[in-house]
DNA sequence: ATTGCTTCCGTAGTGAGGTACGGGTCTAAG
DNA sequence: CTTAGACCCGTACCTCACTACGGAAGCAAT
């Protein structure tokens, strides 16, 4: 007969991928893990499965994949989709790289700004709140959304 | 006598800084804009002081700044508080850093996932879903939270 | 057997930054 | 004078990823 090796409550499993008990329950929630049978009127367990699949959402999460294309990649995993995975991939890659870009952006905008008030000026003047005031440059000339 | 020049409605206001007139009347409850008395039974009206401050906030904003950090620059506005509007900006600088070192990070991560699965490889092995299941290298192993 | 920690389960609240709705009032054009 | 289109105002709802709450029941140690 099969040893289950590793079986541990949520409370374990929790701990053990350093996340929060009700984040679990969540993700079952959400359809990212599936809830274990319980033993009658007793407590589920959980094994190395359960376990890695935690680690999988980790680990896309900090790629940067929201928990709905986690669901997607998911969906990818039993099969061979690998082509539809590396799809998922790049368009990721393509949306760090702008918001890389665009923080760069701001990086250097705030910069110049910070640097101007720590060069000595006339009171009653902040180079700061002057670019504020006008606008940052063409910074809120290109009309999108900030958020 | 003075003549007011550019006496504008919220939603003339609106549109000239655009945003929706819902968020400008967000911005006047959350404190960051005043309401200007309306005449009896009429209509507010608003002048270009309103729609400097709009672009004053829609110009933090672009920087990085939440809505509260905007209450406190616009707190340093009136009056010569320099050193504390470059204090908001380097905090705010380092922040950005922060954010921009982080994004490389996965920008790398996944430029190699998504590379490795151009490259061919062997069926019913997919580079980037092994390496999600193994916590894609160290990324998991910093246990600090996603979010 | 009693204390005290978990687990179970559903529902509700958080924060950020808005967006939408609905009923009432104004104003300008035809 | 009527009607279309703004405006006024409060309240509710949205997304995202959780986090908290509360009561009942289980399990382990003393």
């Amino acid at each position: 007969m099969l040893k289950k090796r590793n079986v541990m409550t949520i409370g374990t499993l929790a701990k053990t991928a350093g996340v929060g008990v009700e984040t679990v329950r969540y993700y079952q929630r959400r359809g990212l893990m599936s809830e274990p049978e319980k033993p009658y009127g007793g407590i589920r367990h959980y094994d190395e499965q359960a376990l890695a699949r935690l680690h999988f959402i980790r680990a896309s999460q900090w790629l940067g994949f929201s928990l709905d294309e986690i669901g997607e990649l998911l969906t990818l995993q039993d099969g061979a989709h690998c082509d539809e995975a590396r799809e998922l991939g790049e368009q990721k890659l393509t949306s760090v790289r702008r918001k890389i870009s665009h923080l760069q952006q701001i990086e250097q905008a705030l910069n110049e700004l910070v640097q101007k008030c720590s060069a000595g000026h006339g009171d009653v003047y902040c180079p700061l709140m002057a670019s504020l005031n006008d606008g940052v440059e063409d910074a809120t000339t290109d009309k999108h959304k900030v958020r």
